[in-house]
RNA sequence: GGCCCUGUAGUUCAAUGGAUAGAACGGAAGUUUCCUAAACUUUAAAUCUGGGUUCGAUUCCCGGUGGGGCUACCA
């Protein structure tokens, strides 16, 4: 790591020239901007009191004792505070060849035997995934690929909600208006045959409040007394019963759906080591809240109800056993993060879970704390934003949720659409132009979600996200594609020996020393998305890096056979481009056709 | 009311406390004997507001204000 090694040689000089010792952490080191000459950047402000000099003697001061004693070091330039170091093309040369002949280039090797639990997707069984279910499963599967790059061991668990009033409400207004259809019957996916029972239920549901209001009823009474909430309620107390009957029909739905989910995950690309279900789980979290009683960490009311007071600590008191001994979610979300945790012994759980359950997170950390849980520090739930329409937010009763499978077949449509009109498919056989469509249509969509910093809502535009221009998807795997179009013809003209030989090149072209850079970046991007568990920032190196290669191609000249040694270099510099390009989008989960 | 997140070109997004705040789309003007124009080049255009900390603030702190979320004996 040649950022350690400038480090440490720079808190020599501090010694030797000032007879001060520095601590290495406090010495701003960062990459030089693209528009000034150098590779890395040292920031000379903070080390002026030591000094006793101005900004531009000091970083004179440093950057010769640095060139003097570093042979990476070819030169130095200072603009004011700013030390650039130039390091030499020998090691840029050097860092080529070791790293084009790593296969895991960028990746560490496993530090932990334990693994990471990484929990999203986590649907409920009454309707079909959406949008806002997109961006969960692909930035899940995308921290998934990029904790694996950095050396855990990642186990991905769906916890499916598949219990509850919302299924009863489907399974309800099946038996009343079903017929007995089926998905087989009906040509219907499964999910989305339940979700139109679900719809069905909601808006039956609303005329009889609407009925009830009429009538005089408070709206907030007549949404408990209507009759079809009545009966759903006495449905699900049916099934907590485990009435065979109802059994039965809530086995036969919830398989609907899963057959319908698996198609869902199949085509998005995302997959799972274990599922919990929730109704195996949902009475867990009772003993864990009884012991916390008998240990004073919770408190019984009078009423005989439990309670976590967090009041001391600038929240709420939380409810976890009602007065009749039943639970609530957060009990039963106590009781699933010991399950996992006793079925793993994980280094530590991340739960992909929206935002809005940003409360619900915290509360549940600090109870397992005070439950004397000491795996409640290294409980992370990666919080992401909404995703809005260009028409306002998503909603289910106003039929504005844009469904996900409908979405991927539209994006599908588009890439064919756009492809054939451009006549790239021209020579392709029917079958690899679908996998082309298919492959082309996800990079857009996936691209498009994770390119954007998680923790933020995000706008999400139909019509934008098909565009396969600027920074998108389609236009990174249309590079990567050109590079490995490239290397094969250079490899018919002979000009890609086996392990392609970096001839001794004495001066790099600024481009392809850029390339070179972008390289290097892209190497600190992926460890530092590790710790940052940010898609983002790998999306858009990607990018970076896709355009980087453009314009690297734009500069390079025509060759002639006499610049061999140059063709050599070129074609180890687009070779490892290309890995690049490739390794950034298979983190992400973003498959690369070969040829466009 | 309380708590959390967020406010950057016309739009969608970037920017470990650093240099002239970057891209893309859209607007204006160009480029194709090389591998493939799904590309490249040039150009106009932005940090919500008022304080504070700092050599230096889009970034950190405090106040205001716009947007979103949470604040269920639902999950």
């Amino acid at each position: 790591m040649i950022e350690a090694k400038i480090l440490e040689k720079t808190c020599e000089a501090v010694k030797t020239l000032y007879g001060y010792v520095l601590n290495p952490d406090s010495i701003g080191l960062e990459n030089t901007k693209k528009e000034i000459a150098g590779d890395f950047t040292i920031v000379v402000f903070s080390l002026l009191k030591i000094s006793r000099k101005s900004p531009e003697a000091t970083a004179t001061d440093i950057g010769t004792f640095l060139q003097l004693n570093m042979p990476e070091i070819a030169s130095f330039n200072v603009i004011k505070g700013f030390l650039n170091l130039v390091l030499s093309d020998a090691f840029w040369m050097n860092f080529l060849v070791q790293n084009s002949l790593t296969p895991g280039y960028g990746c560490q090797p496993v530090r932990d035997e334990r693994p990471v639990v990484l929990e999203y997707s986590s649907p409920n069984t009454n309707k079909p995934l959406h949008l806002g279910h997109i961006r969960n499963n692909l930035l899940g599967f995308s921290l998934a690929e990029i904790l694996k790059a950095n050396g855990h061991n990642v186990v991905k668990v769906n916890l499916v909600n598949d219990r509850g009033i919302h299924i009863c409400k489907s399974m309800l207004a099946y038996m009343k208006w079903g017929n007995n259809e089926t998905p087989a019957s009906t040509g219907i996916k499964g999910d989305h045959l339940i979700g139109k029972y679900y719809v069905l239920f909601d808006r039956h549901y609303k005329e009889e409040i609407q009925e009830l209001v009429e009538k005089g009823i408070p709206k907030e009474e007549a949404e408990r007394r209507a009759p079809l909430i009545v009966e759903a309620q006495e449905v699900l107390r049916r099934w907590e019963a485990r009435d065979p009957e109802t059994t039965e029909l809530w086995k036969m739905m919830n398989g609907w759906a899963y057959e319908g989910f698996d198609l869902t995950y199949k085509r998005l690309g995302v997959d799972f080591d274990h599922i919990y279900y929730e109704s195996e789980t949902y009475l867990l979290g009772k003993d864990l809240v009884m012991e916390g009683l008998a240990k004073g960490a919770l408190v019984r009311k009078e009423d005989g109800s439990i309670w976590a007071d967090l009041t001391n600590e600038g929240l709420d008191e939380k409810l976890l056993l009602r007065a009749d001994g039943t639970s609530v979610y957060m009990t039963q979300d106590l009781g699933t993060a010991q399950l996992r945790y006793d079925d793993y012994r994980p280094e530590s759980m991340i739960y992909v879970v929206g935002n809005e359950q940003n409360y619900h997170f915290d509360v549940l950390k600090r109870v397992l704390a005070r439950l004397g849980k000491e795996y409640s520090d290294h409980i992370f739930h990666l919080s992401y934003g909404m995703v809005e329409l260009p028409e306002g937010k998503m909603k289910s009763r106003e039929g504005t949720v844009v469904d996900a499978d409908d979405l991927m077949e539209e994006m599908f449509q588009t890439a064919e659409e756009t492809t054939r009109e451009l006549g790239k498919a021209n020579e392709l056989s029917g079958e690899d132009a679908l996998v082309l469509f298919n492959t082309i249509s996800l990079g857009a969509l996936k691209y498009f979600i994770l390119k954007v910093d998680p923790k933020k809502n995000m706008m999400f535009d139909p019509k934008e996200s098909i565009d396969f221009n600027g920074n998108t998807g389609p236009f990174i795997q249309y590079t990567y594609a050109r590079i490995q179009s490239l290397l094969k013809k250079a490899a018919t003209a002979g000009h890609l020996p086996e392990n392609a030989k970096i001839s001794p090149v004495q001066a790099l072209l600024p481009a392809e020393k850029d390339a070179l850079k972008r390289m290097y970046n892209f190497r600190e991007a992926v460890a530092q998305a590790g710790k940052e568990m940010s898609p983002a920032i790998i999306a858009n190196y990607a990018f970076d890096l896709a355009k980087g290669f453009n314009q690297f191609y734009q500069e390079m000249p025509v060759l002639k056979e006499e610049d061999m040694d140059k063709v050599n270099l070129r074609i180890c510099i687009s070779k490892f481009t290309g890995d690049i390009i490739r390794r950034s989008m298979n983190l992400l989960g973003i498959d690369v056709p070969e040829r466009m």
